[in-house]
DNA sequence: CTGTTAGCGCATTCAG
DNA sequence: CTGAATGCGCTAACAG
């Protein structure tokens, strides 16, 4: 259960110096010990102690992993990119959940420290960018889905302010005028710039349409669920009419979807629908929802590979990906 | 950015014996040695290097955690309980994903033993029962989700076969006769167990109506939405009429659902549809699902405090827990 | 290429 | 209650 590199060191009949280089090939061994070495290894079930490695090298071959939420398709994508990415490497992401609460984000973060990680992929999160941007003085870190503006270098992310053009202007192309929005509530502090970005390119599609962004159109919810039944009804509320909603992520759209259904108001008959971030069940709406999709996957390995870059001492290369457009049924030409 | 026991043994005046002692409780310490101590180590912004202090104590004070998948919602619910389960012990999980895939998972836990976790918590999962077995001798071992033969007081699970008759007799008890039902294929191996035990509470409220079950309304999936379209084509392709659908889980809930959709079966006018799991969007679904929900958190809670009585020696107490029918608009009286 | 010698930072005996 | 001494298992100079 507990063999250690001095027993392997005596059958195999070397040092246990010797042990440690020919299992971590820092240094050459001749043949006949590497064997010698590897069959004691085997024989024996050795196992190596990661305490001791760790302690030793001053390396944990950890790479932190603070994530928001561990379900949600969206990081979900990313945090399998980042698997993925590190799978050739010799590092291990240890994975942490923040939970969307700045408290637990701050200390999850505290932990990853005190675990001596050798770097640290941030995915989402409200924790202030003065914060990470600190944070990056000490260790390699990179922070995926979410801009950093001082940190450029460092943040791997989509354009949403392009995205979200793109997608009110596919609703413009289809004839649609009275474009509702449903945003989050900007107050919510830090990180939601990405919803800033998405409300920002909206409302430019509609200017350069050259109709005026009409601010009782627009509703303010919190990305969950339930607050894009309310943001709907809200809207039916005013009395201001429409015939497209964007909602600023999927999850208030399903929301959005259910309080026009309880309203008999049909979609996309009466009202086209689009959404942000093409969550698995987006395309099992009824019917099918428009959505945005971001390369989650390829995102995580981006940010795995940019870190595994800031640990041999590379300059890190972040690329700035593209969002897709994902056209389904929920979208009308308006009649 | 390194300060060591020593260094505040210092400047606090006493020894590092005493230090260590103050930290950790292990001996007591006289009040005005751990003033000055803990002085120090707030001065210093002391943090105590984990892989000395496991290396020293043997232990790790972490404990392993093999889930399937981050992005699901219901496993989702589980990690969330052992995260809250644990928060008042010492101990900090490491969450491994074994992405439901028999290499990846043992992989996983490979890792999780090379890396000295305390004990270890196996959220479903395919690693085969022998396997387990034998890994339950060598360290505290608790599985949630997924209901061991062999080890019964170490698994927290639901009731499945009870569950799903349940829901079958509720379809009966609102008039439906004819109901199909979307399992999932036997044949990959193990850990279907839940989904067999469906499957036969689906089967014995039929006959405890007195209703023969017709294999001819029984269709096979594989737990993903897309089967969930193709059970749905598979059943309509046999020509055998049913006036509700209980399928295994919401993912193939889902996927049934688009695939009426498509054919003009309304829901739950034409057809009933009763799924599996309570997953979020479960209840945004057009109309929302009738669904059964199992005790995620609660469970995680659960297989905490079972690990946590493991590791300090008492004998754990696991609970069966019950799953609870959630009715919303998807079933309809049969008319 | 290889064995020997020192620690890495801390917990834990063992004597007081 | 406290300090000194020892070792956890391994890596990394250091000399050959």
């Amino acid at each position: 259960m507990k063999v250690t590199i001095q027993e392997i060191a005596e059958k195999a009949n070397v040092s246990p110096s010797t042990v440690s280089r020919a299992l971590r090939g820092t240094a050459g061994v001749s043949a006949k010990k590497y064997q010698a070495v590897m069959d004691a290894v085997t024989d024996l079930d050795y196992r190596p102690n990661i305490f001791a490695q760790s302690l030793a090298s001053g390396q944990s071959m950890t790479i932190g992993v603070l994530t928001q939420n561990f379900g949600s398709p969206f990081y979900d994508g990313i945090l399998r990119g980042i698997l993925e990415g590190l799978e050739e490497s010799n590092y291990w992401p240890l994975f942490v959940d923040g939970r969307w609460q700045i408290i637990i984000e701050q200390r999850a973060l505290n932990m990853l420290i005190d675990r001596r990680v050798d770097g640290i992929i941030i995915v989402g999160g409200q924790v202030p960018e003065e914060m990470l941007h600190e944070l990056a003085m000490q260790k390699p870190l990179i922070v995926v889905a979410r801009k950093l503006k001082t940190l450029p270098e460092r943040s791997v992310y989509v354009d949403n302010f392009e995205a979200a053009y793109h997608a009110t202007r596919y609703l413009l192309e289809r004839g649609h005028r009275d474009i509702a929005h449903v945003t989050a509530d900007m107050n919510n502090t830090t990180a939601i710039d990405d919803i800033l970005d998405r409300y920002n390119g909206y409302k430019r599609a509609l200017t350069d349409a050259g109709i005026e962004p009409d601010p009782r159109l627009v509703v303010e919810g919190n990305l969950q669920q339930q607050s894009g039944v309310l943001a709907v009804e809200m809207l039916l509320g005013r009395g201001r009419a429409f015939s497209a909603i964007f909602a600023a992520n999927d999850q208030m759209a399903f929301g959005a979807r259910l309080a026009l259904y309880r309203h008999g108001i049909r979609v996309p008959d009466d009202v086209s629908l689009v959404g942000f971030d093409d969550e698995a069940s987006a395309a099992y709406m009824i019917p099918p929802l428009t959505t945005v999709r971001q390369p989650a996957v390829e995102m995580g390995q981006a940010a795995a590979k940019a870190i595994l870059d800031l640990l041999t001492g590379n300059s890190p290369t972040v690329e700035l990906f593209d969002a897709e457009l994902i056209i389904r049924e929920s979208v009308m030409r308006f009649r």
